[in-house]
RNA sequence: GCGCCCGUGGCGCAAUUGGAUAGCGCAUCUGAUUCCGAAUCAGAAGGUUGUGGGUUCGAUUCCCGUCGGGCGCGCCA
């Protein structure tokens, strides 16, 4: 909600309240910008959502309002009805301009938005096994997850950037089993490279690092105390990589919780929730195995916490990886998965459920299958590696932005061809150059030698070219588009944003001058105008982690 | 068979969360640089929103059916 919405919106409760003592709530009183914009700056739809409540025509209802609504909103020029009961506002040029001087006080700030305040959230995404690199799969879950914790963090939340470190399973086992091979190949002796561990280079390569450093003290050693050292050094090097590849993409992780940490103690932690399980008769034993009765909370069939040969299951740990971050104070937890393990989500909220954490606690986003394609081919490996693509080889081959901007621009609940060719395309078809380039015009115009400096103005009141107004109304909207992200998790809207800002910017660009050494009174205020889009832009490309270059 | 997700111009995506005449890019056609960078702009053409019903002032959006595509239905992780 941006200032002047905010302004119609109290003008619109007050006479609501007066001619019908009704105190309307914030969904009845939304204020919308038409898509017309012959319409209207703003548009309310207040008299057709009353319309049942008050047992009136919503045409009638409208009327009601404009008239009541006389001399209570001095920004207003026009209040009009029009279609079916729609009640839309031309605002005073003088009053749309006011948003240039909030933007430029707020500067880097501006967007920023309390609707999150005293929420804390933990987002945990990627999550990937540390047993090989990521790859292009998880980097649409990893540039998704960012912008969101980036959104989230904007609007006020307590936000915690979380990993989950699968380091307990079977396939850290594996890794430590395949460096040992690798390591034995090193120095021309055999061991056997299992068959369903890991074949890829980079597992090779961890091995001859650790060949170079320790030398073949390993080829002798003690079996055990060998594996346990493979294992430990393997996934601490793939969680290091994972982490730098993390880096280079712009992604921040701020906790990294490992598997193994539930283990601790003898299972403390674990024991801990299965006793709470088992208390709360959750649980039952049947073929040896402890089973969660979790078709009682929706799912489709019970499923085993403790096999019958003692150990866990994938989910047990997991609950207690959930329980843990309630624990550490987080009311609201989401999780990006990808869409296979839809399945999974039933189950894990079914646990929640039975161990009495309210509903809604947790919140899922499944990430949906992306395919690579080049050139309209489908590129399912990496020519160099023979591994799938990694994330560092698609920065290193289209760049972080487009990277970034493609991911983020397509809703993830829906499958995705990764057109490589186009991302990696330095020309007109690429859309995440339509916005740098619509940046480093704004970045040139103030720039350029000549242009006076700008002064800020108490008012700005020779803004009257349509572009203008378009553009005021739209930086306006920011806040609210940040806000309204956030809370949805919906970080493709803000690249419609840029989209459409960027679009509206070019074509003003075209059609008017904005440093005019004729008129330096226009001059001035249009530079106003140009800094406060640019401030705007920064900040949203921010939102997304692609940059706002200055020069292309 | 059951469950979850997705169907919008030729292709790729939007649509202010139920609002007005469904928008944008690519591709196609026509134009625009003596002037802040043409990685740009202006215009034309292209649609029964897969399909059939329902809910209401109003549906691409919500509900039911149906068709098509993807994924999942382990004491794997």
């Amino acid at each position: 909600m941006n200032d002047i919405s905010a302004k119609i919106v109290s003008a619109l409760k007050g006479v609501l309240k007066e001619t019908y003592d009704l105190d309307a709530e914030a969904g009845i009183l939304n204020i919308e910008i038409p898509k017309d914009p012959k319409m209207g700056d703003y548009s309310s739809t207040c008299a057709m959502r009353l319309a049942k409540t008050l047992h009136q025509n919503p045409k009638m209802i409208a009327e009601t309002v404009a008239e009541g609504l006389k001399g209570k909103l001095p920004e207003a020029e026009t209040i009009e009805i029009a279609g079916p009961g729609f009640i839309n506002f031309r605002m005073k040029k003088s009053a749309l301009a006011s948003v240039i001087n909030t933007i430029l006080d707020a500067g880097d700030s501006y967007g920023r938005n309390n609707t999150g305040e005293g929420k804390r959230i933990l987002v945990e995404w990627v999550s990937a096994n540390p047993t090989g690199d990521l790859h292009c799969g998880h980097a649409r879950n990893a540039a998704w997850g960012d912008s969101i914790c980036r959104l989230l963090e904007a609007s006020g939340y307590d936000v915690l950037r979380e990993y989950y470190v699968n380091d307990a399973g079977n396939q850290i086992v594996m890794l430590g089993e395949s460096l040992i091979a690798r390591y034995f190949e090193y120095f021309g002796k055999e061991y056997p490279l299992p068959a369903d561990g890991y074949h890829g280079q980079d597992v090779k390569d961890i091995a001859i690092g650790l060949a170079k450093q320790d030398g073949d003290k390993w080829l002798t050693a003690d079996s055990k105390e060998r594996l346990e050292y493979f294992m430990t050094e393997g996934k601490e090097r793939e969680l290091q990589k994972i982490d730098a590849d993390l880096k280079l993409y712009g992604v921040l992780i701020e906790s990294w919780v490992h598997e193994t940490l539930f283990y601790e103690n003898n299972r403390a932690r674990i024991n801990a929730c299965l006793d709470r399980m088992n208390e709360l008769n959750l649980t039952y034993e049947k073929d040896g195995a402890l089973w969660f009765r979790s078709t009682e909370y929706g799912d489709d069939k019970d499923r085993v916490l403790v096999k019958s040969d003692g150990t866990l299951s994938y989910m047990t740990p997991d609950i207690a990886n959930h329980v843990y971050k309630v624990e550490r104070g987080y009311t609201h937890l989401v999780d990006l998965w990808g869409a296979d393990h839809h399945s999974y989500v039933t189950r894990m909220k079914a646990a929640l459920k039975a161990l009495g954490y309210p509903e809604g606690t947790l919140e899922v986003d499944l990430i949906q299958m992306v395919r690579m394609v080049d050139d309209g081919v489908e590129v399912k490996m990496s020519k160099r590696t023979g591994n799938a693509i990694t994330i560092r080889e698609l920065c290193e081959d289209v760049g972080v932005d487009a990277a970034r901007w493609f991911f983020v621009s397509k809703d993830v609940a829906t499958h995705m061809d990764f057109d490589m060719k186009l991302a990696r395309s330095r020309s007109n078809d690429n859309p995440v150059y339509y916005a740098q380039y619509a940046y480093t015009r704004m970045f040139n115009i103030l720039h350029k030698e000549g242009t006076p400096e700008f002064r800020r103005e108490a008012d700005y009141d020779l803004l009257n070219e349509e572009h203008e107004t378009e553009m005021l109304k739209l930086i306006a909207e920011f806040p609210k588009i940040v806000a309204e992200s956030a809370k949805n998790r919906t970080p493709n809207r803000v690249c419609n944003f840029c989209q459409q800002l960027s679009r509206e910017f070019h074509s003003y660009y075209n059609s008017c001058r904005v440093s005019d050494p004729e008129n330096p009174e226009l001059t001035n205020q249009r530079l106003g105008l140009v800094s406060a889009v640019m401030v705007t832009m920064k900040n949203a490309l921010d939102l997304i982690g692609v940059s706002a270059p200055e020069k292309m």
